[in-house]
DNA sequence: ATAATACAAGACTGATCGGTCTGGAAAACA
DNA sequence: TGTTTTCCAGACCGATCAGTCTTGTATTAT
């Protein structure tokens, strides 16, 4: 790939450089690319030489944005955790309905997620099982992941009238982890089916009838 | 504990030629050590030299035993198989109670391994997570032991009498992974203590009162 | 004893890892 | 325009990777 210079060969070119004291667009690129390798092939397996090609962007500049691959994983779970939640919440809304239903949808969205063809687990799961020491940083984000989606359940439970919307939405979380994981390693969309027909029963169960 | 063959002390040669008939303690200490390092660190964060000093064995004594590190990882796939789901039988056996309470047993058992200290997520989540092409060997061996898993569950379903066994497992097999993901994201037994109560909910619902 | 064997120890290969450094070209600023 | 900054391309470094090969040695069969 590109072993000849050919200096003069310089028709078309990017955009480049980035103006003063606003966000780079090489960094943003960066994050991109990272997490799309780590997503579908994990953090240890995925070499900073791929990164930089996948981004287009020289070594250097990576470690202009980042002082360390460490520090690239990171930034991307933290930049995925943001992201996905704020998904969440609109794909939800979108949906329209009662807090009932949107609790429900939830399983719904996910399902779609499972065979949208870029689905390859969760990335938080990825980083806990790669980084398993639970004072690593990468674990830390994982966890902090999953807490704020306990909180976004939370948040719904609430919403939906519930008694103790914080069990209730410790138990769909445990159906939202499961469903994952079976999704990834068995495929298709069934487990969110299934997931789905279990949390109705939790909600007709601990949600005051309407 | 080995619940396999266990060729009959000593005494007894193969045929043909002058082998030490020994079965291949080496090869078990292998097995064993990969086993350990995989469930704690992963496969790719995992080094052939690093399996090779825990088991205290050479190089060439693992590639006699072993083509690849691939088949090496495969194997020892499959002797986790093997071996977890026997030990899932006696636990369960062992805590005694009609089969209703052997089905909610396994949620104890599942607690009882989350702070065991040696619980660092499951091994084939991992796996599947870190060759996430279906295809993988690695991967087929996650799903294998899933769907092996799944058929144990359905049996204990049967036998407490669900009319619909093979929903009433798959429903709890959601809620075995979820916990078993949260065990190893959030830490501590409390995933498999309240999968155990939304089980023990699922399980009031789908099997005929007594 | 001798010969055959199994194994540990570790050198070695070529590839790849994360990370550093350089040189020249393009972009931004003046 | 000239000056400065940004960045790509890629050489380079030491470490480590999976896997091969050699050598020395302890055991064992004959």
């Amino acid at each position: 790939m590109a072993t000849a210079a050919a200096p003069s060969a310089a028709a078309e070119r990017p955009p480049r450089g980035r103006r003063r004291g606003r966000p780079s667009v090489r960094r943003e690129r960066l994050l991109e690319a990272a997490l799309a390798l780590f997503n579908r092939e994990g953090f240890h397996a995925v070499g900073i030489d791929r990164i930089l090609a996948e981004a287009g962007v020289a070594k250097m500049t990576l470690y202009k944005h980042f002082p360390s691959k460490q520090a690239l994983i990171l930034a991307a779970l933290q930049h995925r955790n943001q992201r996905i939640l704020a998904w969440y919440d609109t794909a939800l809304t979108a949906r329209g309905g009662g807090p009932r239903e949107r609790l429900l949808g939830l399983f719904d969205v996910l399902g779609d997620w499972f065979d949208s063809g870029d689905f390859h687990g969760c990335l938080f799961v990825k980083a806990a099982g790669e980084y398993p020491d639970p004072a690593d940083p990468a674990h830390k984000a994982a966890a902090d992941y999953k807490r704020a989606l306990l909180g976004l359940l939370t948040g719904l439970a609430e919403q939906a009238g519930a008694s103790s919307p914080r069990l209730l939405a410790q138990r769909l979380l445990l159906l939202v982890e499961g469903a994952t994981v079976l999704a990834l390693v068995l495929g298709g969309r069934e487990a969110a089916r299934q997931a789905r027909d279990t949390a109705a029963l939790l909600v007709r169960q601990m949600l005051p009838k309407a």
